[in-house]
DNA sequence: TGTACATCAGTGAACGCGCGTTCACTGATGTAC
DNA sequence: TGTACATCAGTGAACGCGCGTTCACTGATGTAC
């Protein structure tokens, strides 16, 4: 039988689980202070550890922020994608909601957020999350792709262009109106009121 | 005549304009490691100065970035103002134009962009700046007026919504695709083609 | 025009601090035989 | 089942560093008379 110390998680002298220890130090430290105010030394003291103790498992800081962000787009392809749910009942209801599961990560997450998309990583030099990235797009492809085959043959624009509207438009108010922070801007509306009327119009636009 | 030193600007023992000078190395340095890795120890450095001397102008840190960002939204209504000249020749000409400047900003001035938008500043805290950002705004909102006219009476939508739509859709383009530093993500196509297709498409959706 | 004085905008040294990272080390764990 | 050994995942002390900020100070400038 294995000693445990309950409370921490933490098993004597092997901590047992510091990896993920580590990055959820790591979001608790971000939605605080900013992921600029984030530091390795602090994360290994918030999880009990010696400062060294962190480079057994990250090179360095920008290695771990960028798991940070990795598991943020995971978090957030995984809800984007309950939000789809197949696309039923019909897929423009869904499409809506996936807008909504948009903002509502935003909202909720600040602290993935700013991870993955404030914090200057260069997706050049993390790979994995950069693919991460585009898996959680991915998602808001077939969405698009979904909600465009039940356009008219001649009125389809490209997934891909399409995909990227929304994809901006969302962000947008996301990044701007709806975050869970203090650079939050307050606007006279509920974003998810603010989004649903805009895709509307634009779903109206494409339709013709 | 007063003492000159040409190359930098120094006057003697008095810099003759260490505020502006503060501001201008600032942007540089945020352009050079971004928003969370500029320091006014650096800065102080950079122009030429003690590392007590920005205390004379700046409360802190803090105090320094939101004058940068404050700038910044000047600069950055100037652009879409000028974009915008008026609504000439025809409103929705005039419109697109102030798109590609939102755009343009965010691509020449990532180091402003960066303050603005990414450098965690509570607007709360910094009314001159939250000013700033609202003129800048107001510019958007205008042009936005001046296209609603051109609608139908019957198909007008709040002037504050079609703002808050086309300055969420720019913003997103902007800091995904746009942004002219090392986070921008590469797409398939030039993000101002990107966008001037996104507002066809919600122009279309407004006319009905 | 000259001078005394107030004010402004810098200096430079110093402080305490926390960070990132390295190093030789050691306790804990897993495994081959 | 026991034991020797390799490997893993920590320790803790130390380093050099740069930062933010304060302090008493002083050179430069502007102005009243």
């Amino acid at each position: 039988m294995k000693p445990k110390n309950g409370q921490t998680g933490r098993r004597g002298y092997h901590h047992g689980n510091l990896r993920e220890a580590l990055i959820n130090t790591a979001l608790s430290l971000i939605s605080e202070k900013g992921a600029a105010g984030f530091t390795i030394a602090e994360a290994a003291r918030a999880a009990g550890v010696s400062p060294a103790a962190p480079y057994r498992h990250f090179k360095d800081r920008d290695a771990l922020l960028a798991e940070v962000a990795e598991q943020g787009f995971n978090v957030f392809a995984k809800g984007l994608s309950d939000a789809w749910a197949g696309g039923e009942p019909i897929p423009r209801v869904a499409f809506q909601r996936v807008a909504e599961a948009y903002l509502a990560f935003a909202r909720e997450e600040p602290s993935y957020f700013a991870a993955m998309f404030e914090s200057g990583l260069s997706f050049k030099l993390f790979p994995p999350l950069q693919e991460a990235s585009e898996r959680a797009f991915g998602v808001l492809r077939d969405a698009c792709e979904a909600v465009i085959a039940t356009l008219p043959a001649e009125r389809r624009p490209p997934s891909m262009m399409m995909a990227l509207h929304i994809w901006s438009l969302s962000h947008g108010i996301a990044a701007l109106f709806a975050r869970g922070d203090e650079a939050r801007r307050p606007i006279p509306m509920k974003p998810e009121d603010l989004l649903e009327a805009a895709l509307l119009i634009y779903l109206d636009g494409l339709s013709g």
